[in-house]
RNA sequence: GGCUCGGUAGCUCAGCUGGAUAGAGCAACUGCCUUCUAAGCAGUAGGCCAUUGGUUCGAAUCCAAUCCGGGUCACCA
């Protein structure tokens, strides 16, 4: 049981013992105790003033006097200034904490809930490319993952490919246009680049025939409609629905060789997924819901037969789910999906991380669920966050403004490569332990950029600053690592592996406050669990890493003053590692042992 | 226009289930490498928390209005 836990506890029972009030421990608000004042954690007395009718100040002398005698191994010492009754937390509770937990390697993991959830995330198009906001969107859902797994949550990850559709027809016809039969093998082309680049030349050819019949004379809607490439691709999507072998063949091929892009891609930035949708297999489904739907009167019909859902009671609009022509749109597939998920994997929590600007479909999906009685729908949960923006606005790839995925990936190992050459700290690696390194540290910077802010806010990318490596950054949290495990090394040469029982009492300031934040982490996974939110895990061990530094410049380890305080920081140390190596696990980040 | 999200240091962001003098990082300026990795540490400076009103012992945090910015409101995906 955590000490915040305990505390509030404590507090309550003191405050029913004394004034024979009963408080629930939830309704005691415990703070850290601010740095300049005495005690570890504090006890906010206002909101019990009027209730218990004393001033707060005798309050806090009251409670404090009692929680001391009462608790006298967990508490020694307490103070009170205004509302704020300060306590001071036995150095015996934080030796305790770490002799317990100084082997755990697994130290945070919360026991097994038995919830399923799974994370659905990625979901690219299959006509271009991944680029920075998919960068963003990949981090968040595989760290999510880690975070639920970590909260004893058992997960899945899924993505569903988008390889159906007008946009991947466009692709195609520019292929059949203007490719002459070239491959990304005949052009030495990463395969979903290749494709990519013709998704371009479709959109360039476009806007010129466009143009040309706007001269000519057309009004510009009708010639958007009309210009003969685009006839041609909406030729091909009807080609594609009824089969047509050469069509599918092309199609077959095209996918194929963006699927290679993308598992290239995947795999440097260690993304997996436990199950992929593809479209083109579930774009059907939900169908039969829309039937079942009529039925129940969830929804209702038109004259002219197409299928509708009233939600203007719940403060939406009116949603169609099925086209007069009898075909579905895309929310139909989704709600189908959503179904298809519940039945294969018996999940209680489905997560969708996705861009905010579908906020409102995914506000609409999980009340469809909700209404259709799907036994899942109260589990949707939108992991919404916000648009990576550019110093000059929205990235758009039609005016190829987007920072590509790949480019940015290897220019971040390539500046890792630079700054460590530039520090020659490394100079004994072999080629291959320079590039795991490199990869390692480029990867780290960028991950942590991307997750440490809140998912939900819209972030900047500036690429003329890049992204840093010092303050609070992947790099500096790995070099804290790195400098760890170099002191452990060390003394495990000189046969003082941390594994003594005995340390030294009386912790300093700079101890205690690493103590106090180790042992915070379980409770944060939590948070970052209930909260679906990365950002506080980077926030968390940046913290931890900043208070580890201080206390290494402040207190040598290897030549502590003391055998008892080498001991202790030895297994501060550790601890510390091994809980930086969890928490940027969590964020999908390796580190490394020296740097 | 309706709904919705945001506006905190020069810049990028924390803090938002109300609590002490609003915190980091970057940039700027001072110091610190003959002792464990200076990708580090210590410090200085930098704020009308968009504006106005309300709720109360107390508001960056809650409520309302206003201003500014984003998203969305397709028989598109």
């Amino acid at each position: 049981m955590n000490i915040i836990i305990q505390l509030k506890t404590a507090a309550a029972a003191t405050i029913e013992s004394l004034y024979g009030v009963h408080l629930s421990p939830e309704q005691v608000l415990i703070n850290q105790t601010k740095p300049e004042f005495e005690g570890d954690y504090t006890v906010v007395l206002f909101s019990f003033v009027k209730q218990l009718r004393k001033s707060p100040e005798v309050l806090g002398q009251e409670i404090g006097e009692q929680m001391i005698k009462n608790w006298p191994d967990l508490f020694t010492a307490y103070n009170v200034i205004k509302g704020f009754l300060n306590l001071s937390v036995a150095d015996s509770y934080w030796l305790n904490f770490l002799l317990e937990n100084q082997h755990s390697k697994a130290f945070g993991q919360l026991p097994a809930t038995g919830k399923r959830v799974m994370v659905e995330y990625s979901s690219p198009n299959t006509n271009k490319p991944l680029h920075l906001g998919h960068l963003r969107n990949n981090f968040l859902g595989f760290s999510i993952t880690e975070i639920l797994k970590a909260a004893g949550h058992h997960t899945f990850s899924s993505c569903v490919v988008n390889d159906r559709g007008i946009h991947i027809c466009k692709s195609m016809i520019a292929w059949q246009m203007f490719a002459n039969g070239a491959t990304p093998e005949s052009t030495g082309t990463k395969g979903d680049h290749f494709v990519g680049q013709y998704y371009v030349k479709f959109n360039d050819e476009y806007k010129t025939q466009v143009q040309a019949l706007v001269d000519s004379g057309m009004e510009a809607e009708l010639a958007e409609k009309q210009a003969p490439i685009m006839e041609a691709t909406q030729q091909m999507l009807l080609d594609w629905e009824a089969g047509k072998p050469e069509v599918i063949e092309l199609w077959n091929k095209m996918n194929s060789w963006v699927y290679k892009g993308f598992d290239a891609t995947y795999k440097m930035i260690g993304t997996h997924f436990d199950k992929v949708y593809y479209e083109s297999n579930t774009y059907l489904l939900g169908k039969d819901l829309v039937v079942e739907g009529l039925k129940k009167q969830v929804f209702y019909q038109k004259e002219d037969g197409s299928v509708w859902i009233d939600l203007t009671r719940d403060g939406l609009d009116e949603k169609l789910v099925r086209r007069r022509d009898g075909t579905s749109v895309y929310i139909t597939q989704d709600i189908g999906l959503a179904e298809e998920k519940q039945k294969e994997y018996d999940i209680q929590e489905s997560i969708y991380v996705v861009g905010d600007e579908q906020n409102y479909h995914f506000k609409v999906l999980k009340l469809i669920c909700q209404k259709l009685g799907l036994p899942s729908a109260d589990g949707i949960y939108h992991l919404s966050y916000g648009m990576v923006e550019l110093p000059s606005g929205k990235m758009k790839s039609r005016e190829g403004t987007v920072v590509d995925a790949d480019d940015l990936i290897a220019s971040m190992i390539d500046i890792a490569r630079q700054k460590t050459e530039e520090l020659g700290k490394v100079s004994d690696f072999s080629e291959k332990e320079l590039a795991e390194l490199y990869n390692m540290i480029g990867l780290g910077a960028l991950k942590f950029f991307l997750l440490r802010v809140d998912p939900k806010k819209k972030m900047l990318f500036n690429p003329e600053e890049s992204i840093d490596f010092h303050g609070f950054t992947g790099p500096f949290v790995q070099y804290t690592h790195a400098r760890i495990q170099s002191i452990l090394r060390k003394l495990e040469a000189a046969g003082a592996a941390p594994s003594t029982p005995a340390v030294a009492k009386n912790l300093l300031p700079a101890e205690k406050e690493v103590l106090v934040t180790l042992e915070q982490f379980p409770g944060l996974i939590q948070e970052a669990a209930t909260e679906h939110d990365p950002s506080k895990i980077a926030i968390y061990v940046f913290n931890l890493a900043k208070l580890f530094n201080a206390l290494y410049a402040g207190h040598s380890i290897l030549n502590a003053e003391s055998e008892e305080k080498k001991v202790l920081r030895a297994h501060i140390a550790a601890l510390t590692g091994t809980s930086i190596k969890r928490a940027m696990a969590l964020l999908g980040i390796s580190v490394p042992e020296r740097m």
